[in-house]
DNA sequence: TTGCATCCGGTACCCGGGTACGGGTTTACC
DNA sequence: GGTAAACCCGTACCCGGGTACCGGATGCAA
């Protein structure tokens, strides 16, 4: 009968493969589900929600040890609200900024070397006229001078 | 005598680990340098220029394994043109341009998130004024419909 | 009851880019 | 010529996020 979803099924639904399901268990993404008389495991509807809210955090940059923590704090609260998921997001969302910022430098580097026609990076890195930064592109910090 | 730079003092130049040298060198990133008599790596000027040239193709999205065959191009070339060198550096750039544009949907969700005052993934997920678009973000494909 | 798909747990391996450790030499400076 | 720092090589380990393989057990249908 139908007394719940198999891995297999949950792991379909989602999009996941099935030991990613294990995996996330070991994790503590996902809870131990019930089982069958024989051992199997059988899962809620629900799980197949959990696993698509992980999967959107991650794309959202949480790392999965944040994504544990969030669901964690989101199954332990009573009524309150989880503490500092407001201000994680307002975090993640500085990280993406700083990643976009970051890679619309190193756009501007590439730009710069298809526009130059560039053939040598060797050769380039030893010529003044070279448009690619390399000192500058070293580190992603100071990022201030902008490149040339 | 300086017969060359040690190891430590091309690490130090380039702001590397000495171990990276090494990992380098196995990588055919890094030419085997000459030796003292007693084994130790002497270095010429260029090492470090080179490593630069490394961390710099890195910072613009290429692996190792794409340097490395960048640089072995460029040593075997003999006044031509390294073939395709402008072909993978507007590859890349398609690259780059694509994670922004990801980078950027991610993003909106977050900020979307943050605005709306989002307290519990589950809570949320199981709501339809949820703003998080858990399902347009399992996917990076079919980015073509806006949030919500 | 037989047969096949699916699932079980445990362990090992994959990717990329390094970093660390350990025991033994070599170099450089005083 | 002593001594400390730097170097040698080989190997193992780290990170994050899974994936694969194994032999054995279950589930379900005909």
């Amino acid at each position: 009968m139908n007394e719940g979803l198999r891995s297999g099924q949950v792991a379909e639904a989602a999009g996941v493969n099935v030991q990613t399901l294990r995996y996330y268990e070991r994790r503590g993404l996902l809870a131990e589900p019930d089982r069958s008389p024989g051992g199997h495991r059988l899962y809620g509807e629900e799980a197949v929600t959990v696993l698509r809210v992980i999967k959107a955090a991650q794309r959202l940059g949480f790392t999965l040890d944040e994504v544990a923590d969030l669901l964690e704090a989101g199954r332990h609260r009573h009524g309150r609200p989880v503490p500092g998921l407001q201000e994680r997001a307002a975090a993640k969302l500085a990280e993406v900024d700083a990643r976009i910022a970051d890679l619309t430098v190193i756009r501007g580097a590439l730009v710069a070397a298809v526009d130059a026609g560039c053939n040598d990076l060797i050769a380039c890195a030893g010529s003044a006229c070279c448009p690619i930064p390399f000192t500058d592109l070293a580190e992603e910090k100071r990022r201030d001078r902008p490149c040339c």
